[in-house]
DNA sequence: ACTTGCGCATACCAACTAGTATGTATACAT
DNA sequence: ATGTATACATACTAGTTGGTATGCGCAAGT
């Protein structure tokens, strides 16, 4: 095993623990000890439990959610259709699990917000990125007329985004994955509005 | 000083101090030091840590947030207008404090309720209440003829939630007052479809 | 062969943190 | 007056937690 894989095995095994547990319940000892390293090996590549956090999101969480609103600018297809695709997805591919844990995204920015400004604008960056291609691809279907000419793109684009982030979190508290797709068929609804 | 008082200043505080930091976050020994008490004090109140966080979620959080919703069931008027005022309202009123430091509820939700069966019941309580009186309110402005008679009462006041916890994650991370206003004008935009 | 630096392991620590054991002043009932 | 419960204060502990200091094997360059 090389260092680049003991490097990615820790992320990996961090990120899963903050999932479950935040940032603030993550427990170093605990995750170093279920990978059978040792804190030599965790300070070696990580200079604070901070720095592992900030990692955890540059190269976990930010290429992963960004994978697909990056991907709308070559896209084909009718926005709304591309967007309404991907929430779907989301819908389909949620286990219990992941909405028992909730979305890794949300999660953090919930908890860290307010703690750590390092960790705010990380967690914004990821926001904003995605906010920004979703807005950028209605703004194209309106120019194509696909998309109702009135729309306030920037404006349905963050609204997607806080009604997919509230999906997630009335399901956790419910513990229910009906209640997941029943918030995003809600969303997709109000998506379909702006169909020209 | 009576004993309700303490017990209450240090709810009080407690509160706050979860809202800033979460359950995780909470430090009693920082909060009764503010307070000016001692751990006697503290303990002859709550046996617990655990127990402050479910007291603060069935003493302060609960009242607070189903205070409106419970007052649907005796309110005239058309539903939707009571619904999107109540959400304006919250709008209206809250500072930029509110939006940094987030829902409380909804922090909760997404900090505790994988960690702590007792917390997500307590949690879904007053979730399932919002949801259960704004569905009702739904409902009978149905046969009032007030509201689309084919609407999903249930489903939209759920989505309704979401929305809302949606709506101040968005503007938590963005740490932007004006983005927790666009967004909640857009689901404003949503009620309004159900309207009659 | 010898140094250098990487990739860890071991041992340790200081600070914290929830919780406890015990004492005590005050109010109130008897 | 005396017992008793309430409402705390003081002092302490056990366990944890992030972080550090040090050492060591090994591979690669010279």
């Amino acid at each position: 095993m090389n260092a680049t894989d003991t490097r990615e095995r820790i992320l990996g095994r961090m990120f899963q623990d903050i999932h479950k547990n935040g940032f603030q319940g993550l427990r170093a000892d605990r995750v170093i000890a279920d990978l059978g390293i040792t804190k030599g090996a965790l300070y070696h590549y990580f200079p604070s439990k901070d720095a592992i956090g900030l990692a955890v999101i540059a190269e976990i969480i930010e290429p992963s959610y960004l994978a697909f609103f990056r991907s709308l600018e070559q896209a084909k297809g009718h926005p709304i259709d591309l967007l309404k695709d991907h929430l779907q997805e989301l819908a389909d591919k949620a286990s219990p699990d992941d909405i028992y844990l909730g979305c890794p995204l949300n999660n953090l920015v919930q908890e860290m917000s307010p703690l750590n400004e390092d960790f705010r604008q990380r967690l914004k960056v990821v926001m904003d990125g995605m906010i920004h291609y979703s807005t950028r691809a209605l703004e194209r279907g309106v120019a194509q007329g696909q998309v109702k000419a009135d729309t306030d793109c920037a404006a349905v684009a963050s609204f997607m985004m806080a009604g997919m982030e509230g999906a997630y979190g009335v399901a956790k508290v419910q513990k229910s994955l009906s209640s997941f797709h029943r918030n995003i068929q809600q969303l997709l609804n109000y998506l379909e509005l702006f169909r020209m």
